[in-house]
DNA sequence: CATCGATATGGTCGGTCGAACATATCGGAG
DNA sequence: CTCCGATATGTTCGACCGACCATATCGATG
């Protein structure tokens, strides 16, 4: 009856002006992993392949090294995937989504109890 | 010569479908404050009156109860000052940053390490 | 060399958002 | 009753963003 656990907060990392990392991007490595295609994973998150190809041009250019290697045609007909840099990426922002849910838990659910006798 | 301390990230904490809070929030509320106008603290952010009084409708609205309670004319021509819940929102908020910089400087650090070594 | 699937890009369209400008209103003070 | 400072709101304009559509390109495979 309560998701509360699943999205309490958007966290956002700022590793430099240009490179951060919030949920959006983290699927969408994800989904590339997963799928090995830009174009599935974004079709996956329900997203047009253009905004998934933009999104992944702004995370390899804005970490000024890629996270995901492309390939054209070739014997997959190309393909997408996430280089070391990038694997490396997406599970430090995991770990730092879990270890932040845990730190601010409490004060999630006192503040939820705050606001929590309104009719409408 | 690293101020890494300061905004290694974003962080938004949602505690609804409209209510939620982020760094941008929190810095008004702490405006209004500890100036005691919206109109002030927003033009301490560099924001217009308007979008500053938007952002509190937003607050207020989304929360269901007022963060910020407002007066016109009066004795001090008006002004606005925050809530018991609004005192509140305001610093757990900032508790859960310190609480989060704390629990992902680790991962930020090794991220920041692992990207350091573009030329451009 | 034609094919096929996925990457790579461009352009347009509509909605949203913040900025700027313009008022209206409140209510004690003088 | 006018004045003043701050809240309260509407309007308009330009920028940005994502959605959608269209197309070019790659390159192993058969």
């Amino acid at each position: 009856m309560d998701k509360t656990a699943s999205g309490l907060g958007h966290l956002r990392i700022v590793l430099s002006d240009k490179a951060y990392i919030g949920p959006g991007r983290a699927d969408l490595l994800e989904g590339i992993a997963a799928t090995g295609s830009i174009s599935a994973a974004g079709k996956a998150m329900g997203m047009s392949y253009k905004r998934a190809w933009s999104l992944v041009q702004a995370l390899n250019e804005g970490f000024g090294r890629p996270l995901v290697e492309t390939a054209r045609g070739g014997a997959g007909q190309g393909g997408a995937q996430l280089t070391g840099l990038g694997h490396e990426v997406l599970a430090r922002y995991r770990a730092m989504q879990v270890a932040t849910e845990t730190a601010i838990a409490a004060d999630v659910a006192a503040l939820r109890a705050a606001i929590s006798d309104i009719s409408e």
